[in-house]
DNA sequence: GTCGTTGCTGGTAGCGCTGTCAACGTTCCT
DNA sequence: AGGAACGTTGACAGCGCTACCAGCAACGAC
């Protein structure tokens, strides 16, 4: 209250710096970078930034430096897990820095990315994080176009941009189907909902392994463009089970479908592994702990996330990585629902996940 | 590429202006207030920043109006499903709107979420949605100070900062044991995972329940300040049943833990409902999809965040909501998990979710 | 002792946009 | 017909900060 409208007692970086005895360009860089002062100053500064409480506009940093701190994310989707572990880690390694994050829902949709990608750009982001390889031509140039690193994360794939973290979704799902080849699995049916590149990927993994052994037919394959729940998976696993009754495994395209059909089982009586095995994928936390303990693909989503943040932000301020893709992998995590189908189907009682044997798969780099 | 500094052929407002023939205010104007332009001048600064791909400078904006288009969230956690569907809600009304987000994790400390508030108001947000009500006196002060429209979230309470909507985990937990009563069930155990503010008022509605009922004993009470996780729901409920083997209910304070719960039942072979009765809080999906199907407490969660992000909006732009305090309610969804003592244990063999039975309970308001 | 070099500091001039206010043309009222 | 009221438009100044470059002192080399 007051005066109207004189900054009604704001701290520019002008009081600080006349309470500091310097001028304001000095107090300006100590913020920014605070070896260039002598020490004398710099203390000076600092305690007179903290007397007054300074907290400085970043609206008229960015208009003067001409960009910004935020660092842009885009991703597909706010509801689903997977996504929601990558930002975690996104968030965490942003937090220690001075950058922002800015994130935008594509919706699965790559024009609504297009759209979002042509804002972002315009407010000259320190960095950028998009999901996956399937932009838009019109996307792609505004990316190459870009004068800011980027990161492109979830997967990996030829021709980055710039900087790419993720692994092969095509090989996992393929590891997937060694595994319960392995097990003496033949007839293996797939189950996929919200049919996203990623996904798609993962189809085209397990077409691929089952087409090898001769095993393939289409009949084996359900998906649907619905999003994803574990109800969904239940339902999903009715309809393969009317095509092809003799079914002896599902892998399906992620964990909740896993857990879906896992329960319809029970509601069914069938017995898992026992008569029907299951594999997930994502490996998300209650895996080890269903009854029987569920076979998933672990990515490293938390990780990958945060890599990335820390690779953008190593790039922004001109730190390169030594290698621009980096392949994170992922394991097949066995667990009892997918073990031979030779053996009885007692859950093991032992505590969950007790049990796990892992397959570790680094997808091929390049 | 070319010049070195010159704004690199990025289109200002003066060049929309030009080509429109009208000066640069009028052209600002068409982007804040379309109406206030004759018509001929609006089509004519409409087609001009659409041909040049005009595209505002947000920080120039910011500076010239002190103020900025940012609506800045707390919350405390980013893994929490609770969080991802509220969070959810919250981008879907922002998307519309020239608004965007700006989102922070305060981990669940208010000491961070103290510092992170100080750091939002410096910004000057439009506005300000936080987590609960139980803030630090200063942040408390700093709210009443703030010059934008805040709403609280997740929970209702007496002396709202502005805005606030959410429901009563207190009269939540207290619905869920009287459910519980109706069944028959007696010796109703807690299971609680990562103790924040609102688990500790579903406790409390828990304990008031079970002392009116003269059937409250400590020993029925289990918790931890660990993160909450499915396999931990397994892990406490072996606590509980190791002090108290003939509980014949557990309430769990969220649904991964009833999970869990569930999961650990039938790994010991104990019958649920018929041994023991479980109920969950959230009604996350996959609860109607378990089997038995899983009582749990219905919350409005993504509706929760569209609302508050609604209000916020329409209140910075001056439309004030009637009733500033939203009690959004919650439903007890009774299902399998917890039917009747006398029932037997076969589970039902419909589709999942098919025998929901409701029972509305708007938390009282005020 | 002079010159160049380095390290630190300050002055000037905007970044692109919008708030304020004044001015204009038009319509409506009496 | 005269004036008020309204709707529409433009000029000016400045938001708070930083890029750029100049200046100054301190130091070492010759």
């Amino acid at each position: 209250m007051g005066r109207k409208r004189t900054k009604s007692g704001k701290i520019r970086l002008a009081e600080v710096a006349e309470l500091a005895g310097v001028s304001p360009i000095t107090a300006s860089r100590f913020f920014r970078n605070p070896e260039a002062l002598s020490v004398s100053k710099r203390t000076r500064v600092e305690s007179a930034a903290k007397e007054l409480g300074y907290v400085p506009n970043l609206a008229a940093r960015a208009l003067a430096s001409q960009r910004t701190e935020v660092i842009g994310v885009l991703i597909p989707s706010l509801t689903n897990n997977v996504f929601s572990d990558v930002l975690r880690g996104i968030y965490d390694a942003s937090e220690s820095s001075r950058y922002s994050i800015q994130l935008s829902n594509t919706r699965y949709s790559i024009l609504q990315e297009e759209k979002l990608l042509r804002l972002f750009l315009a407010q000259k982001p320190a960095g950028l994080i998009v999901t996956g390889i399937d932009q838009t031509a019109e996307s792609r140039a505004m990316l190459d176009a870009a004068d800011c690193p980027i990161v492109q994360i979830m997967e990996i794939g030829p021709d980055p941009v710039d900087m790419m973290i993720g692994f092969s979704h095509y090989d996992a799902a393929r590891a997937v189907v060694a595994h319960l080849f392995e097990q003496g699995h033949r007839k293996i049916g797939f189950v996929g909902a919200r049919m996203d590149p990623r996904v798609q990927r993962r189809l085209d993994g397990y077409v691929s392994a089952m087409k090898d052994a001769a095993l393939f037919e289409q009949r084996l394959v359900v998906t649907t463009a619905t999003p994803t729940s574990v109800t969904l998976g239940g339902a999903l696993f009715t309809d393969l089970l009317a095509r092809e009754p003799d079914i002896d495994a599902v892998f399906c395209a992620n964990d909740d479908l896993a857990l879906g059909v896992l329960f319809e089982c029970r509601r069914r009586e069938i017995a898992v592994p026992g008569q029907i095995a299951i594999v997930g994928f994502n490996d998300l936390e209650f895996m080890a702990s269903a009854v029987p303990t569920l076979t998933s693909v672990r990515t490293n989503r938390y990780e990958m996330g945060k890599t990335a943040a820390s690779m953008l932000i190593n790039a922004i301020e001109g730190r390169r990585p030594e290698h621009p893709v980096l392949d994170l992998g992922f394991k097949v995590i066995e667990r009892q629902s997918s073990s031979a189908r030779r053996s009885d189907s007692r859950p093991a009682v032992s505590g969950a996940g007790a049990a796990n044997k892992m397959i570790a798969l680094p997808s091929s780099r390049d």
